[in-house]
DNA sequence: TAAACAATTGAATAAACGCTCAATTGATTC
DNA sequence: GAATCAATTGAGCGTTTATTCAATTGTTTA
């Protein structure tokens, strides 16, 4: 019993495929990293804020109305965003505006629009 | 109190934004379709299953022993994958051979890797 | 300095999710 | 046709997570 297989209860088929594309393969940083990033976007509110920021720079309440949420509801969210520097934040007084960090999210967005309107 | 702020405890601050953004704002079934391909996309497993069918068509066995996980799990996550028609499979007598349906997810992907490599 | 208000935070709850385990299906071969 | 093996499936379990609710912070203004 080798390494490969302590966890899989199957023999080996193809282990020139594995051999291959163990190589290639990336380390567990990127990987952790982009599933991360997805699991971020793949939540149907933070989606929606993403789109609006993506529009126009907004404040809490603004969002809120705008997606007939609480503004605690939005507030959780934009933490998670804030964290993950997919938005940025400046305060005016009380109010708080929220935008787009960088335009990489926007790029990916476009892509995954297209992507889900083909099959529409 | 208007429909905008029912489940909204502030008052609008921005009137004239929210009117804005919600005139471009998509419907809801794109919006939607895109939060569940991101929300596919992030986890840890799928990422690696659909990084390493990026690499080589690979069957349910050599996946399982390269990620070091059991065939079932793996299986569980590839009806995942198949049933967003990101992935496609193809059977050869007991074994099942699986690949990427298309090129939009490794376009998606590598564009999370670009966004979380700038990071590092 | 007290009231008002936008925003944030923490705890609690209910729903969603990934893996395990056991059983089953589908196909080959002896 | 019985045994074997890759793959699939369903139930169960523990974990994660999004929202709610109540309390608090930070800033303005009366």
């Amino acid at each position: 019993m080798t390494s490969e297989n302590d966890h899989c209860e199957c023999s080996v088929i193809h282990e020139d495929v594995i051999l291959n594309v163990k190589s290639k393969f990336p380390h567990d940083e990127p990987i952790i990293r982009v599933s991360e990033l997805f699991k971020i976007l793949g939540d149907e509110t933070r989606t929606r804020i993403i789109c609006a920021l993506g529009f126009s720079e907004m404040c809490v309440c603004d969002i809120a109305a705008l997606l007939k949420m609480t503004s605690s509801a939005i507030s959780h969210q934009l933490r998670i965003l804030r964290e993950s520097q997919i938005i940025k934040s400046r305060r005016v007084g009380k109010v708080v505006y929220y935008s787009l960090a960088d335009q990489h999210i926007e790029k990916l967005f476009n892509i995954a629009f297209e992507h889900v309107m083909e099959e529409i």
